[in-house]
DNA sequence: CTGAAAGCGCTTACAG
DNA sequence: CTGAAAGCGCTTACAG
């Protein structure tokens, strides 16, 4: 449960050995311009030569700030959140901040002990991706603790920082790309009822069709765990419907590649037998066989805003305080094969071959 | 670069609160059965009527110890990397420790700001897997630090605690299933010279070749970058050779992707045109078209064993301090489609049809 | 431009 | 069984 501690020499034995206080040590080390340069240098010098090392819990006690900043993550399984994490713990050791990683899978009890743990830590801030089920309470409570917080991918109302898509466009973007290519029985996969993400993804789905006048068969809204084996059933479930939809809109990448394996173990081809589209652009998407259409928002930019906004509410005073950031990107379609000249009617019309390369392309606002 | 931070009640405030000393509040919150049941009770009551929260850093300077544990990875576009951090996160979190996650992308500059800041963070150990070309002398400047260290997947000598895969083993494995198959011209895709990971992966390769008395043609050490990318400019180059290879045994499963991708955009399919091995067995490789066969050590094992050795590592003294952990796991052959049912010869025997499903089987030792 | 002193929130001998 | 005291390695007014 813990380990004893080596120590090296502190700011007091490099004072001893350059002839100063340890308070100029102390402002030496934080690059002070107080101190007359050749004493620093004096200082300097000493410290190499002591092989010191900075003590940062020290540092932090006493000056009660802190240089670590919490990650708290839901899904490590799903390479998005990795691309996201990826990026945040750049940008912040960039900024000279170190990350505090914690998975949750989405577990509640799990996100609560080491929400508890980064408290003990003494974060100076939070970046998190809620669990489902994540009390509405929470990011409140957070807050309370007087931890600026940055909610990611999980909106929970307007009084957090919040950086997130435009799930509900983004869906209806996709959608349409299927209505367009004439497809009329397109069913939406990931039904996952009561999550905000869930349901701003069903919702531009549905409005979509119903933008269009195609009516939405219960059957379509199609539950699935949101890994790649719920995909599959998922598929399963589809190829047996009658009539049988002839395009899909999953809710992430991760379940659109269980469809593209379902399709494939029964000797059909995604973009032929059924158009496919995603959610996420991961970088796999690009290499699935056949490569993956799909909605993309950046996952290294928003862990870029998300961090930066952290990074910014940290160097607040209470008097320059910003208003809360709700910044929700605006996705774009990344067009591979998967969903380009599928049959779309009983009397299928002339298309894009299947099997011919389609290169990709992004379509948007 | 850093940020004020709230002030919550400390044990002095619950000592107070309590009417009792700061040493007994200390000793109770550490659960000392030197304290009287009702006067721990007492404390406990106004610790938590303040909503105390345990300052863990206060703790490690005073106590010269420490819970948290740095994690260096040098690759986490590499699902088999992220699997290893799932695991020993989970690992560490279960016994008390928080991870410090650090990313270093290969970047030899990076490794060595993170392991500083690591150290200036005082963590109690080290779990890492080196960025390629870190110098041998590394380990044991960290061993000098005074910070226990665990290597995984790159080993570095026998003077470092080290948890990996038997690769040379697990490459002889895999290339005599394709030789099995009546495979006589394999290629090897990532050849890397100069790292111990790749010179053991080729020698396993190089080795099983040698037993069954086929010649290897130096084209066939096709050296790649380890990404899908790479995979599938190495695919386009052993496409043009002749005669051409029937079979490939690859670096990891990220190479192994780029060539069941470039295949399929050729319209041809692993392991009916080529026969394909990879090697990790990330979760993906499961969902690929078609199945991926790959050599699999468990990642969630790997990392499981790194932790518990770093954990040990952590409780010992002087007196029982335990020889060096060198643990090479051996790793299995999870057979899947992407290896079976290819043409081998110029006058290909039957075999197994391409497209017939065939469930995963595990080979090994 | 530099130093002496107080103190961040804990833990740990030591005394009683 | 509990408390008073010292101190972990820093930073920061304050004085000179």
């Amino acid at each position: 449960m813990h380990s004893n501690i080596k120590s090296g020499p502190t700011i007091q034995d490099i004072a001893a050995s350059a002839g100063v206080s340890k308070s100029t040590v102390s402002l030496v080390l934080q690059e002070s311009p107080r101190i007359k340069a050749e004493t620093a240098e004096k200082v300097r010098v000493a410290a190499r030569a002591l092989g010191y090392v900075y003590n940062r819990g020290a540092a932090a006690l006493r000056g009660r700030r802190s240089t670590t900043i919490g990650m708290v993550i839901n899904d490590l399984t799903n390479p998005f959140f990795v691309e996201l994490l990826v990026a945040i713990e750049r940008v912040l050791a960039q900024a000279g901040y170190t990350t505090l990683m914690a998975h949750t899978a989405e577990s509640l009890e799990t996100q609560t002990r080491v929400l508890r743990s980064m408290r003990e830590q003494n974060v100076a801030g939070l970046i998190m991706s809620p669990a489902l089920g994540t009390p509405d309470s929470l990011p409140g409570e957070i807050q309370a603790w007087g931890i600026p917080l940055v909610l990611v991918m999980r909106p929970m109302g307007p009084d957090v920082d919040t950086v997130g898509v435009d799930n509900n466009y983004g869906f209806s973007l996709a959608t349409e790309h299927l209505i367009e290519q004439g497809h009329t029985r397109i069913a939406f996969v990931g039904n996952r009822t009561g999550y905000t993400v869930a349901n701003e993804r069903r919702a531009g789905y549905v409005a979509a069709m119903a933008k269009h006048a195609l009516p939405v068969s219960d059957d379509w809204l199609v539950d699935a765990e949101l890994t790649p084996n719920g995909g599959r059933n998922a598929l399963r479930a589809i190829w047996e419907m009658k009539p049988r939809p002839t395009a899909v809109v999953c809710y992430n990448d991760q379940v659109a590649v269980g469809v593209l394996h379902e399709l494939d173990r029964m000797g059909k081809r995604a973009g032929k037998a059924l158009a496919v589209v995603g959610c996420d652009n991961v970088v796999a998407a690009e290499h699935t066989n056949p490569p993956l259409t799909t909605l993309s928002a950046g996952a290294d930019r928003l862990g870029t805003i998300a961090s930066e906004t952290l990074l910014a509410r940290l160097d607040e005073t209470p008097e320059n305080e910003e208003p809360t950031v709700q910044y929700f990107a605006v996705p774009d379609l990344v067009v591979r094969e998967s969903s380009v000249g599928a049959a779309r009617h009983d009397h299928a019309k002339a298309g894009i071959k299947a099997g011919e390369k389609t290169e990709s392309i992004v379509k948007g606002r």
